[in-house]
DNA sequence: AGGGGCGATGTTCACGTGAACATGCCGCGT
DNA sequence: ACGCGGCATGTTCACGTGAACATCGCCCCT
């Protein structure tokens, strides 16, 4: 019975029952294997063949066996579509982001990722090259005709407060890098409580100030990693000088240090980001400012890379994996409660990492 | 008739028409739009509303303004699973691969994102944490049971290999970093060209020979570039050093370089990516020896941060850009013709940016 | 031995959409 | 005036799945 070639003969024939077939005979393979061409080969009822697929009980040993091999010998696949529509659910998480490029955003999604597929969840992507609100809102509506089930939001929030009325109801949503806690559910690194750790580390060191490099000032993490460096600062009574204003790109670290190289009494720097951090550093090199000797530099994020600048860098580790594993801890709460009405702000730690580019200031 | 608030009396109503319900009158928003909500709303067949969904002619524009209103006011949207179940495609493509911390591959996986979303297609991604044949298996599999049309691969081919059954027929393959042209479509960075142009540089600077820090072994990339640097060097007839084993970290390269900072006849390296060449730098940093005046080194990649190592990295630019604009467009093309039987291999070219790093030898 | 119950399997139907076919109306030509 | 054609719209049905209900046979208990 199953010794004679069936495969040959037997998907012509559940192809052949279906109506178009093109007239083909020996050409394109076949379109698709259904419960029903499963069920057919098997000699049962399709609700068989579904009951097998989905591991319920109730279905005899040699039954389920006869099913498992008409599955295999027609490599029949379950029709998510035709499930999806059944259940009303998709089992996906759509992921709306900006630069997949940018430190972190990556392992987030990464994170999201692996996760989300450990639940059984898909995730599915929609990049948003060029930050205006029109693409934003473009995304949502994308992402509200796709079929996710939840959607994970990475990017600032205030490009967003008209965006989420273009999602379904039932849709349910997680920011990250944002503060709004109130309207979503929000995970982030602990960006306030890094800065801060970074800051205090040159103080504690004996550094009269800190200088800072920032990110751009449409992120929320590099408003926040600003803001706890003031914070620190004022509340030790040193001097604030006023922030260099960077893009989290090398280049405009490097623009930063050469203006830092000529302020004579800049003996410690907090960079948003290691690209910036690493800029600094080329320019501190260039202009013959030692590090950490002249200058103590700090960074943020705790790139890979950052162990082997010149010197290596002190910075600020974020635990991204952490941040999307939360990330998909929420979205499926909501998606499994049907609780949308507990927000709130779920913040990850970030700690300091100390390498070569931090020393005591030189005492003159 | 649009003044006293139709919002909030149509979307019960609509609601209500559906069994389940849940009884909560005010609780839960509702569930899901259907065509059939938006034509009783309108007064009209949902199949008129259907021919307005897909912008259909044959629909004055009267009734076609009522369709809209309504669709507006319940917020309706397309269910795509039942679209997906009703043409038999689904619009969406799959992503395999694994580190998308990778250089390269996120910004692949970008481009790829960017692409298929102007074309109308959504990108599911299944990431592959570690590289076993399961997993592999596992995450082709899975692929086969998701609402994919296509699916890019993005890893090493010789995992592949019996993977690729699990698929169902008629979802197309396209192949990143990989030589399996015979079988899939590849679409790949000119790896060869690239590192031939790498050597060729050096050479051509007055260097007796290049060495080389290797990526990993299991890596075609790797492989092609460091066949490619063998070859140039056999044929100018120049010794070809043994080449150190990295496995792209900048912790391999920096190991690799604290070895070739005690040959005292290298002058010039060729790393297969940009962080091993970072971590080269430290080393030969660290050991006194200077970059470009005592060893020149040449990187693969271009990351935006080679611009800003010490000193600014002479480098190999990909554009992975083009990389993933190439693999939709290569599914697509497989989608829309039907035509499985042309893999062949799509190379994109590479080029030279020559910074800081290299430098004729020390005239002794 | 007969009936009741339970376990295995089959049948029916709805999920939301859109192609194919059906209907019905209006205008134009003779 | 009557009929026919074409166009706007409605009706039916299938896509693949799985819940709910129906059926059938067997075993156990009285």
């Amino acid at each position: 019975m199953d010794l004679n070639g069936p495969e040959q003969q037997v998907a012509p024939v559940a192809g052949g029952a279906r109506r178009g077939g093109s007239g083909v005979p020996g050409g394109r393979r076949k379109q698709r294997v259904s419960m029903a061409d499963v069920a057919k080969l098997a000699g049962v009822s399709s609700q068989t063949v579904s009951r097998v697929s989905n591991g319920h009980t109730g279905v005899i040993g040699s039954t389920r066996e006869q099913v498992l091999a008409a599955m295999r010998e027609l490599g029949y696949r379950p029709n998510s579509a035709a499930r999806a529509l059944r259940y009303g659910r998709f089992n996906t998480i759509g992921v709306i982001l900006f630069s997949l490029s940018s430190t972190g955003s990556s392992r987030t999604v990464e994170a999201i990722a692996t996760h989300a597929a450990a639940e059984g969840y898909a995730i599915t992507l929609i990049p948003i090259d060029v930050a205006t609100q029109d693409n934003v809102l473009g995304a949502f509506t994308r992402m509200g005709e796709l079929a996710v089930d939840a959607v994970i939001v990475i990017m600032e929030i205030h490009l967003l407060d008209t965006a989420t009325v273009q999602l379904p109801p039932g849709v349910h949503v997680v920011v990250v890098d944002s503060d709004a806690g109130d309207r979503y559910g929000v995970v982030d690194t602990d960006q306030a409580d890094g800065a801060r750790g970074a800051v205090r580390h040159l103080l504690e060191l004996g550094h009269r100030t800190v200088w800072h490099v920032s990110g751009p000032g449409s992120s929320y993490a590099a408003q926040r990693r600003a803001q706890a460096w003031r914070t620190v600062l004022e509340a030790a009574g040193r001097p604030v000088p006023v922030p260099l204003d960077g893009d989290w790109s090398a280049e405009s670290g490097y623009t930063a240090g050469l203006r830092l190289a000529e302020e004579p009494d800049c003996t410690a720097v907090f960079a948003a980001n290691d690209q910036m951090a690493l800029g600094l550093l080329r320019a501190f090199h260039e202009r013959g400012r030692s590090v950490p000797a002249d200058i103590s530099v700090v960074g943020f994020d705790d790139t890979p890379d950052a162990a082997f600048f010149i010197p290596p860098l002190t910075t600020v580790h974020q635990d991204f994996a952490e941040v999307g594993r939360r990330c998909v801890e929420g979205v499926l709460r909501q998606i499994r409660t049907g609780d949308d009405s507990r927000p709130g702000t779920d913040l990850v730690p970030a700690r300091l990492v100390v390498r070569d580019s931090t020393a005591p200031p030189r005492t003159t």
